[in-house]
DNA sequence: TGACGTCATTGAAACGATTCAATGAGTAAG
DNA sequence: CTTACTCATTGAATCGTTTCAATGACGTCA
């Protein structure tokens, strides 16, 4: 249907290698030729034709990402990064959404590998490395995103979440809190247990602050709401004076409860930190101080090691721990 | 690297005919030399090399799905729809962002038209109808989504606009309120222009009820607030018992400005009706009334219309229209 | 003049699958 | 016993590129 590299030769009255010359090494070909296959490629509308080239090539220019959330904004930061990097390395990214869902991270996969892509980005919703191990094997590599390698064999990119709680609660402590409490859940969700050690740690060099946990069953404005109700209808003397969420959705829950309820203002009365930054936190009602990870420098660096990867599959696996930032704004 | 089909034919003692066959069409094939060449397939961990089969084949089973935020929960959910569709056809579906930059949407359309994907689901950043066109001609067709094609020579999707702001509008006096206003902006967004249009129409049959235009220069909960704050300083006679916000966001921002202020409850002193039935809307301080779009079917029937085209390339453009659902929440 | 080197161009093989005409084995019919 | 037919299997051609050895034209130098 569109033109292929023989109706480009014969157009413009060469053989095809001298066309395929024109495409990959202009330099071997003289400067009239050059222009003559120009001419025919324009006028023709001639597109290469990228997968009999991966084809005999045996290598691919397209790197596959998955993710769990498409919406979410950490991953579209990630991907933004990923393919600026891929952009100034010739190479371009694509993505497949799971949803969660491991029936379709394994579909996700399975189409990755049958594309013989150059590698895959993936932050994984079910358990994959036997099935990132058998790839690697066969030539495609992966980096692990928001998530170590339990075998240690692959390459990952993550957030130190402890860092990201010690900061979170370090800021409440010097801004002159003693009684904070945590808010997030469930507790057995790696990042949630992490940011919460990372919090206990910040208070064991300060011997005067009491840490209080209250425990969600989801990080969702909802679960923060109900949360910030039963905070409200504490004692005064008994309720916290700053509060640590595990992510800004449950920031955001608290708030509402807060501002629906005359007694307590923030910061005032309760200082607020959230978590990951999202993009309604600079315009909640109160702006949200917030840990920030950073997304795109993680995607950038991902997709940096992937390609080392592809390039040399001997390459030993990398595992990059990024600090998250706080950002501070009037909630605290 | 990874096994050919030709080291499965070699390790089960066949032909590679056969193989090809045992992955195609297995009836063609002796039950016992299909158990051998299934068994080699194992063994070896073949998977098909689907760029080869492409190349060969001719025809692509990926569907490349272009958005302008990838970030929006409506092209997350439209992008399910697609996906669910897809799979239940044999297919795939690829996403690029192309973060409304024309520039990342057109490599991303040389991306697609190098890799002959089956066709493109695109909600245009850019001018693309011209390209558009050229693609088909060469045999990839496109549908766009929440857009329609200026020279009516593509399939699109959408959704119908005017219906929404009618039905929001009408939803609002049908309720009691006389005093409406519409808060939204660029008023020449084709989508914002649209909603108000709709309010208007909804008006005309009403001739005791009144609408006021409150612009804003973008779609934000910033500017929602802005808005709110100024609809607050109003003298309460002056003040609208109603308002239809262009989208979530705004209604949001409105509603986080009268939150800050005693004199105005929601929905008793101001009803408010927002637009997309964005993820957080349930769970605003209000739940938010809404306009829902239908994205998860607009997904499912775009990626029907792409492969129709996809089989008969001559197939007449269609372009289908949906219709908005209101969701009534406590906000009204 | 003959030998050699350089440079542009060509033609054919290869990548890994699918497809299809040809082959061969086995069975049924006459 | 021959012929015809079915069914499973094979081998070669093919898709659109890239690559590379071979070809040929031309200039340089002894």
């Amino acid at each position: 249907m569109s033109p292929s590299i023989k109706d480009v030769a014969a157009f413009a009255g060469v053989s095809v290698g001298t066309v395929s010359n024109v495409l990959n090494h202009p330099d071997r070909v003289s400067p009239d030729t050059v222009d003559k296959v120009r001419g025919a490629i324009k006028s023709l509308g001639f597109v290469r034709n990228d997968v009999a080239r991966h084809l005999r090539a045996g290598e691919s220019r397209t790197i596959a990402m998955l993710v769990m959330d498409a919406a979410n904004p950490f991953f579209t930061d990630l991907a933004k990064g990923a393919e600026d990097q891929a952009a100034s390395l010739g190479l371009s990214v694509v993505m497949g959404n799971t949803a969660e869902s491991s029936e379709r991270e394994n579909n996700y996969l399975d189409l990755f590998e049958e594309q013989r892509v150059r590698g895959v980005l993936i932050s994984p919703s079910g358990d994959v490395e036997e099935r990132l191990l058998q790839l690697k094997k066969f030539g495609i590599p992966s980096v692990l995103v928001d998530r170590t390698s339990s075998s240690g064999k692959l390459s990952s990119v993550t957030v130190d979440d402890e860092a990201g709680g010690r900061i979170a609660v370090q800021h409440l402590i010097e801004s002159g809190r003693t009684r904070i409490g945590f808010v997030g859940g469930a507790l057995d969700v790696p990042q949630v247990r992490d940011r919460l050690s990372g919090a206990r740690e910040a208070l064991s060099v300060h011997p005067g602050v009491s840490l209080e946990v209250f425990e969600t069953t989801a990080t969702t404005v909802l679960e923060g709401r109900r949360v910030g109700e039963q905070i409200v209808s504490l004692d005064a003397s008994e309720r916290p004076d700053a509060l640590f969420a595990a992510n800004d959705l449950v920031a955001i829950g608290l708030l509402q409860a807060f501002m629906a309820s005359p007694q307590i203002r923030v910061p005032d009365d309760i200082a607020l930190v959230g978590y990951d930054d999202i993009d309604f936190s600079p315009s909640a009602i109160v702006p949200l101080t917030s840990i920030r990870q950073p997304s795109r420098l993680m995607g950038q660096t991902a997709l940096d090691i992937l390609n080392a990867e592809a390039l040399d599959s001997a390459a030993t696996p990398q595992e990059v721990v990024f600090q998250p930032e706080l950002i501070v704004r009037s909630s605290t």
